[in-house]
DNA sequence: GGACATGCAGCAATCGGTTGATTAATGATT
DNA sequence: AATCATTAATCAACCGATTGCTGCATGTCC
């Protein structure tokens, strides 16, 4: 672990450790002459900057924070790739890290990113947490959190999210246009704002537009209960004959149900989903479903990190527009 | 961004800072009485060391660096996950990178990791990467370096595989049980060593017990590229009676043309994988596959790391043994 | 009472950079 | 020749924690 230093680059060279530093900075005060002949041998020895003592000094870690309920999730993932790539581009390094939904990780993963002076954090809150005070002591610290997807209830925050209302709104259009008449609309976990603001505006949408369709909701939390509660809903009399599935774990276990029923989509049952992409096309016909892309969402939180961190931008609602993508199942 | 320092302790307690810094660390040198104050005063100021002059100083970052192809990927996620929960059990953060099987930003974020200073490395080496020398440099700065799953096939590192060989047998084994005929066995990108031993396996298992089973191979590298393959290949004459998926997103392609061809699994065709374990669980029947837990081998190369941490252990060679996991696919 | 061991705490250097203040050298001005 | 501006490089303090060495009290023993 020999690392060249700027210490020794002065010594080989004859000059003063400033001079050096000033140098590889191309500070006005150097001449070209001594400037030339530092880069050069900076390059020729691999000299790189120790990343602590620059952070100690200038307190810049240049790192950002990412803390999400899990990594294994598609849409996630394709957040985390598209913060990351903008990251990079910006100089900036990127820590991830999960809470399982567990408030409790949540909050020994937040005191992480303090001790590793993250500049900023890219948040999507886990389903227990209540209490915000863990992530009021980064902005105490002046660390700016813009929660993204799963976003806190309360005022205040930067937030980005996905055109939630407006997606599921789209869904119930799509399937109103359809003339379904018994609709099912599962949810996921109904503690979590965005299930809330979805199951509200799927609900107005057929009020406003057709207030005959008989509507049943309910709220799946994993795979396997999407799994039984479509099956049992499906094998019951008077079956609907359109399921709308508010994320991929849900939609995966209604196909279940469906295949296990040997149903067919979409003439015995019609399937709309709102996904990011990957899951309604392993079907066939493939499912139609209301693209919330992680990848836009990634950018868009990057744009307004960056802001953050440049002047004290005053905290900002953003969302990401939804697509409707027809694959054939409705 | 007020911190508590050392320094604050030692001036409001009036002691010096090194008393305070040896109070904190339970040294002998130093009084229980004063010891217990410094203590106190410390939760009570929630005094945190600062990492980067830790670091600084004593050359431990406590950091340890992942690379992988991706991350949207159930394999890798998994992995991520085990080694992500034992490294934070052992008081190790975690810094993870993609390659996107790009070689040069392979070796961008080799670099980094340098810059960073991680302990230890875990890597899954990308499709491209042909030189070795940027993992050497790790290594030469004394970085453990733990390849997982897609290794180097250079001798002299530390390796953590999948039983690759035995699981390509397994699933021989269980396609010979069923006196399948006519085989078509599709693998993933031909260059990556993973891909060459489970094929030999795979074919040679055919040679010793069952010679005369007519053999097709193909190395389909995308989902795309699988669903044309398994296309072509199903709708021409001579239909293979059973398939062989080397991975996740083959399994994908081939079940989508199954699908689309309206092809009953298993009586029109056997299906057999490896994987991870989600994705044959969403089919009906489940598919039949080979086990490969990117979970335990995080948990195993975990193990492995934590031994080239100790002491300079000799480079070895470790394998997650395999499971059949009868889905009724076969 | 003097020599010595022991307990407890402080001094100061160090890790590798950064940066404001300062010095030295050169040339221009009067 | 003395003064001043300009350029180019050095000095030294600092970020926060660690650690070898030193120093001061006490207490003990002969």
């Amino acid at each position: 672990m020999q690392q060249s230093t700027l210490k020794k680059l002065s010594e080989v060279l004859g000059i003063s450790i400033s001079t050096v530093s000033r140098a590889l900075k191309d500070h006005p005060d150097i001449s070209e002459n001594t400037k030339t002949k530092v880069k050069e041998l900076a390059t020729a020895l691999e000299y790189e900057p120790n990343n602590y003592a620059v952070q100690l000094r200038t307190r810049q870690s240049n790192l950002l924070g990412i803390l999400v309920p899990s990594i294994d999730n598609f849409f996630y993932d394709s957040f985390i790739a598209a913060v990351e790539e903008d990251a990079r581009l910006h100089g900036y390094s990127v820590m991830i890290m999960q809470s399982r939904d567990k408030a409790q990780i949540e909050t020994a993963n937040l005191h992480l990113f303090r001790k590793n002076m993250v500049m900023g954090l890219f948040a999507s809150i886990s389903i227990e947490t209540e209490d915000m005070t863990p992530f009021r002591k980064l902005e105490e610290q002046k660390i700016p959190v813009v929660f993204i997807d799963r976003v806190a209830e309360v005022e205040g925050y930067h937030k980005v999210c996905l055109a939630d209302a407006e997606a599921a709104r789209i869904a119930a259009e799509a399937i109103i246009e359809k003339k379904k008449k018994r609709v099912l609309g599962l949810f996921g976990h109904p503690h979590l704002s965005i299930t809330k603001i979805r199951c509200a505006s799927f609900k107005e949408t057929f009020e406003k537009h057709a207030p005959k369709t008989k509507l049943t909701i309910d709220y799946p939390e994993t795979i396997n209960e999407s799994k039984r509660v479509a099956l049992e809903i499906l094998k019951g009399k008077n079956r609907p004959d359109a399921i709308f599935c508010m994320g991929d774990q849900i939609l995966i276990g209604v196909m279940y149900a469906i295949h296990k029923l040997k149903l067919k989509v979409p003439d015995d049952i019609g399937v709309i989903g709102i996904s990011n992409g990957l899951f309604p096309t392993l079907y066939d016909p493939k499912i139609t479903y209301v693209e919330t892309s992680g990848f836009k969402l990634g950018k868009l939180a990057f744009a307004q990190m960056l802001s953050c961190l440049r002047n004290d931008h005053t905290p900002e609602e953003v969302t990401v527009e939804s697509l409707l993508i027809e694959g054939g199942s409705l």
